[in-house]
DNA sequence: CTGATATCCTTATGCCGTAAAGAGTTGTCC
DNA sequence: GGACAACTCTTTACGGCATAAGGATATCAG
């Protein structure tokens, strides 16, 4: 965890070949790994050839693959606003801020299999919460109440993230088209499972389109964006309750 | 896919040796694995050594390990209640659903890296699903605003089941004990980075305990049950808020 | 019995994280 | 300058993984 919040440092003239990388370097390169063919194709061998070394090599830079991650997750949250303007009311300000942790986790959709997987407590992630605090703070929920409506809305996000990073990949999984997988979803589903519809009929009835909405446009891409702002409104409703009384 | 909703096939008479074993077996033996050695212990090799065989054996049952995983995940979803009484109104009853489910997850913690992974579409999952849509469907709620209600409960739960299940492995990890490991914490933090008070006032302030709690019982089992309970309460009043809009 | 089909095993391939040992480089101290 | 220690990076090796391939054996229909 050390290497989490060193800083830049003294860098003390010591005896050795002169370092061909560094920690920041080897994350940089490990990052764009993840970024480009996914969490499951990250290894040690992989980074070290793209920086022209031997996976081995890392170890001298970095103690294992776990810290290794640690140290991608948190570096990648760097990227996210360190402050939110709530001048405006803090529910323009949260909306805000789910939308960049929204787009932040599909930039990155390796980062939702570490988010969950432990606590990292590095800086960028005391810095990302010390954003939407900060934005809360001013509702004067007292710290109880404010602990469960920052884990509520860090698990939505997450969770939302999770739903359209997997409906992104699961039709080029399967090699059909992204619109004909979620049409065939259904079919499918009534060919593998007869009896479907009237053995789940309330899953029927709430997978069913809205009366508003016409049959042509059906794709998913839309529809689980609609379910985030739906489900955003929702907790933000939850919040100003929570705020009102007090 | 086809194995997530086989019936009882009709066992037709065919050549060859008796099967010495089931995909039913296989998957009991699998999920025995991962609730006691947890998922990333879990191996083709381990589940057949459990049986008597090999892990080349367990092929003849199932494509992949992957394939079994999905079929660990829909089994483990059978023993949650398939309804919920929503005689004294939706609010009970989807406090019962949550509480349910966390301790589902909570039983299984494997679970919770497999539900996020993608979508499984499984009967049990549909199960569970129709129970929770079957509580909000006497809401009034319209599909759209109820996909993202239905979304919203899950990943909160999911998320917070996700907190807790960490905060139980993450001392014996590292060896101290559940308080000590919580109370090193913030310490542990003021030593690896001097002035965490100072540049994360809001996050500090709001780790404090509420005024109306004793300095003596900060372990963090309780603390994350209490955010687990304001979390529901902020969504449950979330959703009242949208049935009164209706 | 024959031939087809099934279960299950052994073996092998190519990944993985990382331990161990050593080659080569660069500094400090005498 | 020479010795030594510290350092980077490589090679090799170990034990694990999922799973492909091939073979031994058992069980059916004919």
């Amino acid at each position: 965890m050390a290497l989490l919040w060193r800083s830049g440092e003294p860098g003390e003239v010591r005896p050795g070949p002169k370092p061909g990388l560094s920690v920041d370097v080897i994350v940089d390169a490990a990052i764009t790994v993840a970024d480009e063919e996914g969490m499951a194709a990250l290894s040690m061998r992989k980074v070290g050839e793209r920086l022209g070394r031997t996976g081995m090599a890392l170890y001298t830079y970095v103690p294992s693959k776990g810290e290794l991650v640690d140290l991608m997750y948190d570096r990648a949250l760097a990227e996210l606003p360190a402050e939110y303007d709530a001048s405006a009311g803090w529910r323009p300000a949260v909306t805000s801020w789910a939308e960049h942790m929204l787009a932040f986790f599909l930039r990155h959709p390796w980062v939702l299999q570490v988010s969950q997987a432990r606590p990292v407590l590095g800086p960028n992630e005391f810095a990302m919460l010390e954003g939407m605090v900060a934005i809360l703070h001013g509702t004067g929920l007292r710290p109880r109440r404010l602990r469960g409506v920052v884990a509520l809305l860090f698990d939505f996000v997450r969770g939302a993230a999770q739903t359209i990073a997997d409906s992104r990949l699961a039709p080029s999984a399967t090699g059909v088209s992204d619109e004909e997988w979620w049409l065939a979803r259904s079919s499918l589903l009534e060919e593998v499972a007869p009896g479907f519809a009237g053995r789940f009929p309330m899953v029927t009835w709430v997978e069913s389109e809205d009366d508003d909405r016409g049959e042509d446009e059906p794709y998913f891409e839309h529809r689980v964006g609609e379910t985030f702002a739906v489900g955003l409104m929702v907790l933000l409703d939850g919040i100003e309750a929570a705020v009102k009384t007090g």
